[in-house]
DNA sequence: CGTGACCTTGACGTCGATCAATATTTGTGG
DNA sequence: CCACAAATATTGATCGACGTCAAGGTCACG
């Protein structure tokens, strides 16, 4: 069913949250779809905290994830005034949300935007890259070295998406996900404490695979 | 061989070409790399004319064409100070360049290189559904009716790419490419009067096998 | 007219999708 | 806390789409 953040949230004449000093935002629940592909684009949204993907759907139901956004990241992007892609917390999130004319009148959100912008298209960029030019198993490597910020090393990474959302993510289907973390396991790069508890053993080998990152 | 713009403009001391009232670019052929993947990256850069591909690689030189560019839209992006994609022209060009510095000096140029970054990055999001959802025959569908704006109905659209480029721009490979080509043209969707040279004949066959758009 | 770049087509192999059965984990009510 | 149901994950068997390898064919250019 569809829901979104406004109806979660308390008064709707509420003031932009850019307004607001210190939580800059709404804050939604797991598993809440915050926007719809399709619906017009009124607002401009700003992950605060947590975690959102954001899924294109085809007409016959095939789905990807096009792309995972983290604290900073940006989202509700317009494509003829629709929204390109529908988004959906995968943890706890809070968001901050603009209107759309806010990017004219305030140039230091235009300025924050702008760096952002080009930090998510570069991450399209070797996205592309993988979808277009990686096996599966390079695939799985690439995402879990992504998700593992080069800092914790030895620390154990929590996966908040299920075989299928990575599938999506990676084009590919849930077994073949599923096969590839066995074949990382069984190689001894990585270690599954749980089926989404994930440690990394030997990172080297994983950048070998994942070619560079 | 490496071929830089810098190398093939006159003076090196010239102004900034958002100075210059009526051309504002450097003039390029056609296959000449503007600027390489892992390279200082020390301008931004905007196609005034003409068309230019991006490109990445991986280590063992698979590679990928991870955007087509046409006027307007801005490359030269950077990850940690380099360029994250190679970029090569694929017609004479006429690009612009700016320092990275005016984005702050200048806020019409931010604003507008704001636009085109939300447009590239929609952009991007349709083109992960195609790498990671999408048939062969369906992904060379859709890149046809890509680079056939709406308009030109019955219009015969000159390909400025090698099977090669599109195969590495779609994910598949050349004999593949070629393959998807006679299919297309077999259904009568299409018709090809040279490699090159291709006219849409089933516009709603092609949008349903591209699933929209 | 010959050479090289690009394209097409065919035969065959392989990686990942699909179909299916089982295992594991999570959540729920007694 | 346990029993059961539902969701998620793993693993195996088989299939098919696309990749690989190979042999011409077409076109532009000197």
């Amino acid at each position: 069913m569809r829901q979104i953040v406004e109806e979660r949230t308390g008064s709707p004449t509420r003031q932009p949250s850019y307004a607001e000093p210190h939580h800059p935002g709404l804050r939604v629940a797991t598993h809440v779809t915050v926007l719809h592909e399709g619906d017009p684009a009124r607002r401009i949204m700003e992950v605060v905290e947590g975690a959102v993907m954001l899924t294109k759907l085809l007409p016959d139901g095939r789905r990807q994830v096009v792309e995972l956004l983290g604290p900073g990241d940006v989202f509700g992007l317009a494509h003829d005034d629709a929204y390109a892609c529908s988004a959906e917390t995968l943890t706890p999130a809070t968001i901050a949300t603009h209107e759309r004319s806010a990017l004219e009148r305030d140039p230091v959100l235009a300025s924050r935007l702008l760096r952002r912008f080009e930090a998510q298209l570069c991450v399209m960029h070797s996205h592309a890259l993988v979808l277009g030019r990686m096996s599966a198993l390079e695939r799985v490597a690439f995402f879990l070295l992504r998700l593992m910020p080069e800092g914790m090393v030895g620390g154990t990474l929590h996966l908040s998406m299920t075989r299928q959302e990575i599938a999506d993510f990676l084009g590919l289907t849930l077994e073949t996900v599923s096969r590839a973390f066995s074949e990382l396991k069984r190689r001894g790069f990585v270690a599954l404490q749980r089926a989404d508890e994930v440690r990394i053993q030997d990172r080297g080998s994983m950048r070998r695979l994942a070619g560079a990152l």
